[in-house]
DNA sequence: GGCTGGCCCTGTACGC
DNA sequence: TGCGTACAGGGCCAGC
């Protein structure tokens, strides 16, 4: 198991980054030669004015003098971690990104398995950023609704769980929240259609499964920790990501676990029935 | 334009 | 103990 940062992972980091952040000046940068993070160095000579996130993205307002001015993007990927130290070993095998702030410190990003990506575009401009552009509304927003989520789903054939990761019927939920709201929704993870009711039922679930994950700080089960390095603790909160093997709470049977796009899945066969 | 499948990438688990 | 292999998965991209 292998966990991802995904929205309540993404929003316990952006609470501790913003107040740590917002002000301070970017005087120096660094960063992997790969283009996934280069562009990091963008931001130097910018002022952070807030930090912000949609869906799993980071969003760092930056003031570069310009009137509209610009973003830093980050997206942490499976294994980015961000953390503020008084200097980034610069040796780190694992260190992709650095940005020396005003008041000497240093905002680091490690990211092991190098998924992560750092963009910096004018603001508001995310077209270079396919799935950012195209991202759905955020789950905690008017703009998240039943009837969005049955339309939206009812635009495509795909399979109900590849729709959730696709990022496009709504932002942020990833394999554990995706997992973790089918079964509250007893819907089976691998149905293409889902009935006006069941999708308004699937959105009450998203929010129920994040809002879980918001309360408790995040999951860890190898890879997330906040910024001060501290776990989550909604790994001991989960009902159904990676328990395949276990009876399921609600009815007994044993959970199963099968491949979806490519992604373990967990679900009851029973009261997830097809 | 939508969908599928391959790829990136590296630590860990497991079998021999 | 050490080696080789399979696996994990978010997002991007080529090909259909």
């Amino acid at each position: 198991m292998r966990p991802v940062p995904e929205l309540p992972e993404v929003e316990t980091i952006r609470a501790q980054l913003d107040p740590r952040l917002a002000g301070r000046s970017i005087t120096d940068a660094g960063a992997h030669p790969s283009a996934k993070f280069s562009p990091a160095v963008e931001a130097v000579g910018c002022e952070i004015a807030a930090v912000g996130r949609r869906g799993k993205y980071l969003i760092l307002a930056l003031d570069d003098g310009s009137e509209a001015g610009c973003e830093l993007v980050v997206h942490l990927g499976m294994t980015g971690r961000l953390s503020i130290s008084p200097d980034a070993d610069r040796d780190h095998p694992h260190l992709r990104a650095w940005w020396r702030l005003d008041g000497d410190e240093v905002l680091t990003l490690h990211d092991v398995r190098r998924f992560g990506r750092v963009h910096v575009v004018d603001a508001g401009r995310y077209e270079a950023i396919a799935t950012l552009d195209r991202l759905g509304p955020e789950p905690f927003s008017d703009q998240f609704t039943g009837d969005g989520l049955w339309r939206a789903l009812s635009a495509s054939r795909r399979r109900v769980k590849t729709q959730l990761l696709s990022q496009r019927p709504v932002a942020g939920v990833g394999n554990i929240y995706a997992d973790e709201a089918l079964w509250l929704a007893q819907i089976n993870p691998a149905v293409r259609q889902v009935s006006k009711p069941r999708a308004g039922r699937l959105a009450d679930a998203i929010r129920t499964a994040l809002a879980s994950g918001l309360r408790h700080g995040g999951t860890t089960l190898r890879d997330y920790a906040t910024l001060d390095g501290s776990s989550g603790r909604n790994q001991h909160h989960l009902r159904c990501y990676g328990r395949s093997g276990e009876p399921c709470e609600r009815c007994g049977a044993e959970l199963r676990r099968r491949t979806i796009d490519a992604r373990g899945t967990t679900w009851c066969p029973v009261c997830q029935r097809r």
